[in-house]
DNA sequence: TTGTACGCGTTATCAG
DNA sequence: CTGATAACGCGTACAA
């Protein structure tokens, strides 16, 4: 691949030129700029990053740690923190954890594990020399320790920081739950189930707080009971619906899609449906609620959003600019057939 | 961040010494190497990626550029690849065209336009020096022209190629199409409507073929009549599902999962079921596949599969070994209960 | 076994 | 306006 001192040399002049003519600095005559051009385009010369990067001790580039490239939520994260980049003319480039795929759910509890993948890929950002990185959660929620030894400007993507110097974008959990419920409530139900994530997972808490406040907002008593916590999956809520349904509710209030799709295959089953005997509502808006049979009303997590907070969020660190610890996106009511009026 | 040579002043040696540590040399007595890496470790010392590259020659990289990351094919891909890459000791790069978000569908007639985005990207590529790139197609299934100025080695993925040296790898849409038509007809149907996807696309039309062959092996006449082409989404196979449901038919082939969705839609709004009043069948195992109910029976397109052959196909052709034009991953039927035994 | 010196391709500095 | 030259951090002949 041509260099830019070749093109200097073929041109008669000295690499110092050229390059104030590729990077329009104004002190060049029109004559040897055309020249130099013509020559350039000719021979298809094209600039290196790696020595330019290596000059002048900057990448131009943002790196993206995911943990999980194929969880539903991190490709549109993902896209909002590549669209934001291009705008600024940064380049990004993308490490991917791939956490479920090594060890499914059983590295959750293992700490060291964990690490052994994570340490090793912020040393591959910090080796590419990333003038900053964005952390892409998927599975994990908080973040207890975000190897900072490298002084790389950070933020979490999706997950709840414990890092004073590492400030985070999530999504507003609390009030999204609390505004789907309020939509039942709205429609009449007063008799409200839940089937809710995993009991110790910060998202499972803060849709119980949601919800919560919906419930006292209307003057309604929260029986813990109508509690059931069965993972983020479809098939724990299917084994786990009769129960719920055999309690006396109206409607049930699932902290994911696919939750509600392992309420719908029970009600399937058994001749029932929802938004006809029962009312049904989930939380992501994955797409599969747009599928399911009457398709779900759901609460909308704005994925592309997460990312362009998060990485606008890491340019204003990158500048030195005051940054507040956490940056919460709203969540947007889908309302579509699987609530019935009461 | 430290540099080698400041270790190297530190322990008092030279910087080939330090080097050839790093680089597992067996030129050194075990008391330097102790007393090096300790200070190493001690001030955390990192590899500077970009000096090596521009030293080496050699970036250890390898470019993946993706149509759309949020194409639901995509990130499974790029998992894939990503894990052959770790494997052998490369690092990746993504970049991201994002063509449905700038411009939708429109870009698909319009080769300027598209190429407006590929280019750049491909000279991005060739800026970073990277070894070897990978293009995952989304949308787009059959690309004219690879640009291959840079001589960089190139594989696609999930398209067509139409330039010689550049190789792709490819589902078999043919004999899936004539998998899961032939397990119709197993089941006892013989008049199968088809919902097809766009009329002037390659997967269309070889999908096509496969259900031709399927009937002819049966001895079962060829009705152009019962082919409906309805995109690939969910909103046009709806609209046709009424007047394709019309014929004198007992079971639809739809091109993919979203046409199915379609069809169920209709299907819910007049009261009828797949399963039960006709058979449907989809193409893809999408997520959503998984929850419509009745669950349908679908074709799986090994997308991890696809990513992991690509590269491997890239780095054979780096290694200047002879590779074919052409490899075809298989399809996998997936049995569920969207269709009726006669 | 260790050190010296050069070059990879670019940009910044300064002198002409 | 243009050119010579010195970095940037690393790897590697070649010399010691």
């Amino acid at each position: 691949m041509i260099t830019l001192k070749e093109i200097a040399k073929e041109c008669g002049v000295s690499t110092a030129t050229v390059s104030n003519i590729l990077n329009g600095k104004n002190k060049v005559s029109e004559e040897t700029r055309e020249k130099v051009m013509a020559v350039v385009k000719e021979r298809g010369y094209k600039l290196n990053y790696v020595a330019q990067g290596l000059r002048k001790q900057k990448t131009q580039t943002i790196g993206v740690i995911a943990e999980d490239i194929v969880q539903f939520t991190t490709p549109e994260i993902i896209e909002g923190i590549m669209e934001v980049c291009e705008e600024r003319g940064y380049r990004t480039i993308v490490q991917n954890l791939r956490l479920y795929s090594r060890w499914q759910d059983l590295w959750f509890d293992n700490e060291k594990m964990y690490y052994s993948v994570m340490d090793p890929a912020v040393q591959e950002m910090a080796s590419i020399r990333v003038d900053g990185i964005v952390y892409v959660a998927g599975h994990a929620r908080n973040i207890h320790r975000f190897p900072s030894e490298y002084q790389i400007p950070s933020v979490l993507a999706y997950a709840y920081s414990q890092e004073k110097d590492v400030p985070s974008v999530v999504i507003d959990d609390e009030e999204g739950a609390r505004l789907i419920v309020e939509h039942l409530i709205k429609k009449g139900h007063t008799k409200i189930g839940v089937m809710a994530g995993e009991q110790e997972n910060i998202h499972t808490k803060l849709r119980i707080l949601g919800y919560q406040k919906a419930l006292f907002d209307a003057g309604i008593l929260y029986n813990p009971e109508l509690v059931c916590y069965a993972g983020w999956g479809k098939e724990l809520s299917y084994g786990a619906a009769e129960e719920l349904l055999s309690k006396d509710i109206t409607a049930i209030f699932c902290m994911s899609d696919r939750n509600a799709g392992g309420v719908y295959k029970y009600l399937f089953e058994n001749g029932k449906q929802a938004g006809r005997d029962i009312s049904i509502v989930g939380f992501d808006d994955e797409m599969i609620s747009d599928f399911m049979t009457p398709r779900l009303t759901t609460m909308r997590i704005d994925r592309l959003q997460i990312g362009k907070r998060a990485v606008e969020f890491l340019f204003d660190k990158m500048e030195g600019k005051e940054v507040p610890d956490e940056i919460k996106v709203p969540c947007r009511l889908i309302d579509r057939e699987s609530v019935l009026e009461l």
